[in-house]
DNA sequence: CTGTTAGCGCTTTCAG
DNA sequence: CTGAAAGCGCTAACAG
């Protein structure tokens, strides 16, 4: 039985009023304080929370919803985002969607009921439902890497189309015509990426066959699986596009295995979310550099603004994201 | 501002307490039933899980700390610890303690806080305090992968010195005779399988100088260094065993980098916790596969026990672990 | 089955 | 600066 501010007021002789605002950082006797301060020590006197909250509202607390936390991605921005946040003294509750989007709605709903003050998602759902009783309660949210028609909330992320655009091009530039891609078909940021990868083509006035246009899930299974069945074409493509992480994985575990095919004699690859990947694979992998950090910063302070009462209108923001480079692209003649 | 059972008591005419006894199950007449369905429906009416949980002491919560959420193990780990928890009505909440002891300990308390009904923890510290306020607030408390004297609490893990004997009796099955080790000796993990490899060298009378004992920290970066400098040795090892995923990424690195030096040509090698990597790298790695859903599904399953009352002394759980095979080690002579 | 009443532990006026 | 009192939203006896 965990000791109370009533304990500490008996141990005391003061009131609860006197004891509460003190812990509350208000002023006090000196010879108050020392009581009190003796009393919390003796009792091992803690708040409670849940009391505290219950009046006023608040719980200092913000909920962060990632699809899936076995994803890279995620657990490299719930890194940050826990540093920043916990520095800032805001305690965090994380949830994991594991790509579902029903469990999605009911995170959403958990942390309400949790009472946090703001939350920041990386969503699964392409459709914006699910935030509604969020945006009912009055919760402030911010959307990261992701973001969807009528979302209605600050989205942190990058230019998936330009980037896609960007890191096609460069393959274009060393001679490649034969380019394939390996996206996710599902969510938004795949179905921009891919549109980044058309508009290079078309810019370049290439044109490719369907069958090196891999459109699927986002799992490394998928990103496996396509990549074999690349290598197996008659016509095979002379470079691979991978639009996520673990599309990436999975391409490169494909070619790996394939001891006819090698990268970048047979193959040209361009992966997608850094994540120490490039490091310990040989070659050493041409990749697209989401700045991760900075948009748990950005997330973070857009949240925390919208936490202070501000009511501007929904931005957008783009991050700059870099190509890391590698040497997993040969330059054609 | 959210409806309140107060709302729909007013909205229904019935009392609170009906209105309470409905929500939590119990039983109505049909008639009260439609009414108070239908005032919930247009009031929106959520129920205040703080409020509740304020009064009934139990949040249906569980609290999950992990040493750092960046790691592989502990992504996968939150995973399989979230799906079974969801799918039992148990809510979650996820800390990251940043290899932080202090964070940790924060962790502790702020789950306290928030009142989960018990928590599983991966630590970062090798020393018990820690969890002190948990035992104080009787809140109980599983760890998971690491324990430490006077834990005093169950912990499911797997027997990191056998298993690390056993990985190293296969290099020496393969005859080497000149196996280097680099393992953390910071934590609990790190310490024991050590002591593994060390059983191992000693069963076979085998002895090796301290240039081939790396003992630093759980880090990719420790894990470069380190086999770029047993690498620089005149009298190289000709195994290596890394005791960690981290650990692994990094000396698989160290290994790529350096054109002079092949795996398993030049230098055997061998990992601990295989995620996805083994697949992914040049050659198959040789990993030790700790079970890491088994291992949440216990920790679970224990957690649960003492929650509903079980107070049984603490028990100390291994879990049978595997070693994946590769071909990154070479049978000498 | 339903309603009344009394809190859970804390903060917050508002006097003093 | 301190204290008395009210109340956050809900549940838990206990009567009726």
């Amino acid at each position: 039985m965990p000791a109370t501010i009533r304990d500490i007021s008996k141990e005391t002789g003061l009131s609860l009023a006197t004891i509460s605002k003190y812990l509350n950082g208000g002023n006090v006797l000196p010879e108050n304080r020392v009581k009190i301060e003796a009393a919390v020590k003796e009792l091992h006197y803690e708040v409670n929370e849940i009391a505290r909250s219950l009046v006023t509202k608040k719980t200092r607390t913000i909920g962060v919803v990632v699809y899936n936390v076995e994803c890279a991605f995620n657990g490299s921005f719930l890194h940050y985002v826990n540093s920043i946040l916990s520095e800032k003294g805001y305690g965090l509750l994380i949830c994991d969607s594991s790509n579902s989007e029903r469990k999605e709605a009911e995170n959403i709903k958990f942390l309400l009921n949790k009472k946090v003050d703001g939350m920041i998602v990386v969503p699964v759902s392409s459709n914006a439902d699910f935030l509604k009783p969020a945006k009912h309660a009055e919760v402030p949210v911010v959307l990261v890497d992701r973001t969807m028609k009528n979302a209605d909330c600050d989205c942190i992320k990058i230019d998936n189309r330009e980037t896609a655009m960007n890191a096609v091009t460069l393959l274009i530039k060393n001679n490649h015509k034969k380019i394939a891609i390996i996206c996710s078909a599902k969510e938004y940021t795949g179905i921009e990426r891919y549109k980044g990868y058309r508009d290079a083509l078309n810019q370049a006035g290439l044109s490719v066959p369907a069958s090196y246009q891999k459109k699927g899930i986002h799992a490394m299974e998928y990103g496996y699986e396509s990549m074999k069945q690349l290598l197996k074409l008659k016509d095979r493509p002379t470079a691979v596009f991978m639009t996520n992480y673990e599309l990436t994985l999975g391409a490169v575990m494909a070619v790996n295995e394939s001891p006819s095919f090698n990268c970048p004699e047979h193959i040209s690859l361009l992966g997608f979310d850094d994540m120490i990947l490039s490091h310990v694979i040989q070659p050493r992998m041409y990749m697209v550099v989401q700045p991760v950090k900075e948009m748990g910063e950005k997330a973070v302070e857009q949240l925390l603004k919208r936490i202070n009462g501000n009511h501007e209108d929904s931005l957008e923001i783009n991050m700059k994201s870099h190509l890391k480079r590698g040497n997993s692209i040969r330059s054609l003649a």
